[in-house]
DNA sequence: AGATCCATGTAAGACGTTACATGATTTG
DNA sequence: CAAATCATGTAACGTCTTACATGGATCT
């Protein structure tokens, strides 16, 4: 469940598509935070879902390599309904942020108010994702995601704001603070010092 | 980052520690979906960030197997500190709920009822839980992140029980709605049938 | 002509979980 | 004394990411 193939499954029921189209699909909806998938387990994981009756696919083109159309069948329909119907696994939230603001008290100041300020922005900018996504949303079910979305970010948003000098004033002040720069590295490659 | 060396030298930021410590340890912070890891994964753990250095063993006892106790080394904690400043990866929100909801519309009323009904136990059990934590928060840090988690989850929970007719009323009306039950399986067991 | 996008796939490796193997100690 | 809890570790397996290999089409 919440698998690749789900995600495959999901992107299909909307629309027909091919792998690459699938993988552009997933990252607006990555943008939430929601979801997300490489090409390395989206490809593969379409193969087994062919091969299993689930989705049909048609190739085009005549290239060096065919351009493939996959579609739902009905009964990948049925099958990723009644899976969607069954059992669930619990959710999770994995946030460095928030992670990391359990030490802040440990944290030299200038890290702890960068950090904050830059999960604003995020904040501020999954909500704007989301406005444009509920405002293309088909169904109630569509709309429904996106409103919790923007209701739950507002929220950790303004509790942010309201309450980010309670942490950043229990952060000790270290030499960076007195220089008053914050050389931060903000945004995160995979292979950076570490 | 937020892997599992990250969450044992975190648990062992607090006090020192065996590996079975660590695990219920997080099995506490687990409750609010924001850590969790297995035997499996922190035993090997603990082994290597000890023959690195960022943390010190202690073996105890004479039995058959020797209880280990763990602690920081002054090496580790500035190694622990240093990761969390430096770049953090995007937080990541995996939601089986809400990727449910995504479809609402053709799932039976009776599953979307349902779903929700459980999924608001699951979050007002959360905010319980995490009510407990920030009771005996140490520091800035824990009692923000707390707070944080509960303002988020309130809003969550509040949007849930103001909108939840519009999706229930969307999703078709199937056998299973007029019968009146819903033979609803709640909980994920891992081997349960697909 | 070079860059960028479209497009598919494979292989290696990271990371984690489950299940298994083992045994001491405490509690009912 | 049986059951639960404390305690550590390994092996198999699943799942995903990264990097690589390949090449057509489109834009500048």
């Amino acid at each position: 469940m919440l698998d690749v193939r789900m995600l495959c499954l999901a992107a299909l029921m909307g629309r027909e598509a091919s792998g690459y189209d699938i993988k552009k699909d997933l990252e607006k909806g990555s943008a939430t935070g929601l979801i997300d998938a490489s090409f390395g387990s989206i490809y593969p994981a379409l193969a087994r879902l062919a091969q299993e009756g689930h989705i049909a696919v048609r190739s085009e083109g005549a290239g060096g390599r065919d351009r493939k159309t996959y579609a739902m069948t009905p009964e990948g329909k049925a099958h990723f309904l009644r899976t969607l119907a069954g059992p669930l696994p619990e959710e999770k939230y994995r946030s460095p942020f928030l992670f990391a603001m359990l030490f802040a008290d440990d944290l030299p100041r200038a890290r702890v108010r960068a950090m904050i300020d830059r999960q604003i922005v995020v904040w501020e900018d999954k909500i704007a994702a989301i406005e444009d996504m509920a405002a293309c949303a088909s169904g109630a079910g569509e709309s429904f995601v996106a409103g919790f979305g923007e209701a739950t970010l507002r929220a950790g948003l303004d509790f942010l704001k309201r309450h980010r000098r309670r942490v950043e004033n229990a952060a000790p002040v270290t030499s960076l603070d007195r220089q008053g720069g914050q050389p931060a590295p903000e945004t995160h490659a995979p292979q950076a010092a570490e």
